[in-house]
DNA sequence: GTGGTCTAGACCACC
DNA sequence: GTGGTCTAGACCACT
């Protein structure tokens, strides 16, 4: 399904909420789609199912996945209203990189057109 | 000159750099200005020299600012070389953010005119 | 006569005694009333009759319905002495609640003005 | 500080968070005070830190509590926006409370005296 | 077989 | 010393 990078800095199970969230945002995983359970991610990753289990937990708080005992994890359905304070979130985030851009003399054409790719290719999706 | 959030989950170096690196690039803080020493920070913030350290020698290594032995740490000027590769990791990150934004629904026109006021920002300035 | 929601934390037995519960309580089922037998529920919910079972025979244990060998399921007349301590376990649940609407700042009108509105709505029916 | 029922059927750590936003609600702990660090409760109830850890954790994303490395867990001040949800959520639960009392005939009297006495002692505090 | 809880014991980053 | 991450291994509740 993907890779951990052992050498990256960050927690393994950040890693693999940020995979996981990917397959999701980029619609490769569909709404109520099952998930990898615990114990077959942790066995194709070759990690602790206790680290799994903390990743799907915090998924599952974070709105992206829900998880039914004896049955399995699942791709959840889209909250707008819940997600509402993540929007605010990542639009904080995303003026601070930004500013960067700018501040690194990035033009503004380069990036008003890769923002404009991204959303040309959900459409084709 | 600011001011550090304890309750916040990154740590203190963290937050310092992210501070400083606020000023210079939204251009609070010109080009060969001195910045405060290790030892003034540490005192305003009331916080270990350690700590600051720390934050100055990574500013440092990514091309922030540059220190001279005995007169102190000073904002260094742009090096278009040097920061091409915080570049493309700043447009790694934008991707990220912009995919999850367009997940949750948010219109394009929003993140176009949001950018295009940032960098209207600047010419005022 | 009800649904399940699989993306509930709760076990599935939990869900189906709440709901029961409910429809006693709101006295859309009546004393003496005949409920549907485990397999006729099951077959509706599509889910195990030894799920179903369950319920049932907690909702028995706890006073809201008796079965009759070979007759099927019936709703409990109210008993006061055995749901004194029922009564007891509501009571101690909802200091719990009023208190922490009290840390969040909770007026104390809107709290009793609700209280009254739902016992008007019992005189109606 | 408070104590375990270890034959209750709920989880270690869900207790421990109960007792805690129970100290926190009932202002015994004060905003920004220390509460007892991983290892010292996990000394004093004698069980394993990682239990602690995983419920100051859910306290910490639940807003109540914040955890500053290197320096300990401290009680959160009120965020009103963060907690709107929380307080639809306890309305919600109350109305089913308030519902069944009512099934129970309870009478109305009994509850609007109740919260009048919980508001009461907290002017006195 | 699934998710969830818990213990024991280890190591790391931070201050 | 503090919070945080991770492993190994165990047991439970649910379907």
């Amino acid at each position: 399904m993907f890779q951990l990078d052992v050498r990256d800095r960050k927690p393994l199970y950040e890693q693999i909420k940020e995979k996981m969230k990917a397959l999701i945002i980029s619609r490769a995983l569909k709404t109520d789609e099952r998930i990898p359970s615990v114990r077959e991610l942790a066995q194709s990753l070759t990690i602790n199912p206790n680290t799994i289990q903390k990743a799907y937990k915090d998924l599952e708080t974070e709105g992206f996945i829900y998880s039914v005992r004896a049955k399995g994890s699942f791709v959840a359905p889209l909250d707008k209203k819940a997600n509402l304070a993540r929007r605010n979130e990542l639009v904080q985030e995303l003026e601070k990189i930004v500013a960067e851009l700018l501040y690194l003399d990035e033009p503004q054409e380069q990036l008003l057109t890769l923002i404009q790719s991204i959303y040309r290719q959900k459409k084709e999706v």
